[in-house]
Formats: C-alpha cells, sequence, structure tokens
DNA sequence: ATAAATGCAAAGACTTTGCAGGTAC
DNA sequence: GTACCTGCAAAGTCTTTGCATTTAT
C-alpha cells in the first residue's frame, strides 16, 4: 500500500469537494468537517468517532448530521463503508478502492492487506455470475500478535 | 461446489448433535428444531427466518432462544455468521467453512461462489500481519442479471 | 428568495439481557 | 435433584426519519 502524503490528501479533499459541488450539493461547514475528519483519519473510523472528532470544531453538529453526510459521502462513491464491527459501521475515506482487511476480534485492530489479484479475481466472479458487479468486501478475522501475547 | 445430497445432511446433523452432547450441551427440542432449519435451509436465513420457520414443529420457540442457539452454534464453529444484510445477520449452517458470496443489492439473493485458492491467500494475510486467523469473510455486491432487466 | 441542510427528538430495527419458571440429564 | 435452558419483556445499540428552523447559493 504506497503511503498517504498529505499533499495527495489535500488534492483529494479539493476533488472531492469539487465533485460535491459540480452535483449542486451545498458544501455546508458540518460536510467540509466530516469530509476531512473522514479523511485525515487513519484507521477506519466509525460513526460515532468521526462526530467526536468534528465537535472540536463544529460543537454543534447533530449526529444524525453525521449519519446523513456518510450516506451521502458513500452513495457519491467517495467514502468505503467497511460494514463491520460490533459498535457500528466504519468507514474508509482513504481509500474508496475495496482492499481488503485484517480485524483483531480481541481489541479491534484492523489492518488494510494488499492483494493484487483482487480485481482479476472480482471480474472472474461477475463474468461467471452475470452480476454487475459494484464493490467487494474482503475480510480477516483472527487475533493480533499483541493481543495474543496478553491473553 | 459440490451437491448436496440429503444423506451427508443427515450425517452432519448427527455430528453436530454429537459434538453438543459431548461438550455436556443440552440437546432441547429447541435446539434440535434450530439447527435442523439451519440445516435444511437452501440459502442464508436470517434469524427471523429461522424462527419463522420453527414455530411450524415448535409453535412456542421464542425469538430469543434462536438468537442464543445461534450465538452458540457459532460459537461453537457449527455454523457460519455471514454478517450482511438489511434485516438482520444471515447464517450458513451447510458449509461452515467459509466460502464467498455474490450478493445482488437490488433484490437481496446471496450467491454461493468458488476460490480454490481462499485458503492459500488467507494463509499468506496470517503468515504476513502474525494474526491467528479464526475466519473470514468475501462479499461482491452487484446487481443480478433478473435485476438488471427489470430495472 | 428558496430549495436544501441542520438539529432535535422520536421512532425503528436488530439484538441482548435479567429473571422466574421449566426441563434434560 | 440440579444445573442448564426457555420465554417473556424490558433494555440496549446503532441508525433512520419527521419536521421546524437555519443557511448556502
Amino acid at each position: 500500500m504506497e503511503p498517504l502524503n498529505p499533499a495527495s490528501q489535500t488534492d483529494r479533499l479539493a476533488a472531492i469537494l469539487e465533485r460535491l459541488k459540480a452535483k449542486g450539493l451545498r458544501l455546508t461547514p458540518q460536510r467540509l468537517a466530516i469530509v476531512k475528519a473522514v479523511l485525515a483519519h487513519p484507521g477506519h473510523p466509525t460513526v460515532e468517532q468521526i462526530h467526536r472528532e468534528i465537535l472540536n470544531d463544529y460543537p454543534t453538529t447533530s449526529l444524525a448530521t453525521v449519519y446523513k453526510t456518510v450516506a451521502l459521502l458513500k452513495a457519491e462513491g467517495e467514502i468505503l463503508e467497511l460494514g463491520f464491527g460490533e459498535q457500528g459501521s466504519r468507514y474508509d475515506g482513504l481509500r474508496p478502492r475495496p482492499h481488503p482487511h485484517m480485524i483483531c476480534s480481541r481489541c479491534g485492530e484492523i489492518l488494510d492487506l494488499e492483494l493484487d489479484d483482487l480485481d482479476d479475481i472480482v471480474a472472474r466472479f461477475a463474468a461467471s455470475t452475470g452480476y454487475a458487479v459494484d464493490s467487494h468486501r474482503f475480510d480477516v478475522f483472527g487475533v493480533c500478535p499483541r493481543c495474543r501475547e496478553s491473553g
């Protein structure tokens, strides 16, 4: 996985805002803050986490707005819903292209994995089933080394 | 995917009951009915569906018991929690070994997919991360041919 | 100006839990 | 007989929705 330098994130932020504006969507301060928070988050935040981070800058933002905005961003293809987790769905705004994850079922840590063949595999599935494929999800569950030691 | 003949399902039912008994768990009529229903179900039933099917034979079985039993069977490794779906988690009692799924986001249809390399891929992930892997989940989302025509 | 977005609170869907009574062993 | 299981209802989470108010354009 290529390193994510700040410059590319700034570009991506601008590009996202551009696309939203082009579709006639309004760039409210809340939306701006949410997009920024998702992009800046190194991991795979829940809606709760996004909300908490935003409250620093925009203390009046409601959880409902975060839910609505996250759903919007997902519908627009700007972020990825990972969809697992005991405390709600997790989102990934860094790499909207799906990629495999390794998830610790003890502490919840999530690592990004690399699988070059993935697109080919999915394309083969699409061909054999006749489905028009939109996305996919590949998650591996286990116990991370740290939890194994302390467990 | 090899065809599932009735004989192998009967064997599997007996084997599951055997293992549960060996662990000192009680074989109540409700549990028996739930295991049977999960094994007999050709698809990937939700807890609601399992409950509805059981009500024919054991009309007093509560939803809570189905939840508890399904959690038990999952913990014992006898069934697989697929974990997606708008109306609750889905379960697979036919092949507790994880396998990829193709899911229609329009009508909810779920196909089982075949990927021979999957165990190797997961083993490689385990090796590179140091995780002790328990299970995995590989779901592909799209629109099935039927929905595409009528859409 | 006005159509769209926010925030609040209430409702919804799925799941878990506590406990009294029942039951497999 | 006893530890375990069931069923009920209540509570818990996460998420969505309706509507009056605010706001980006």
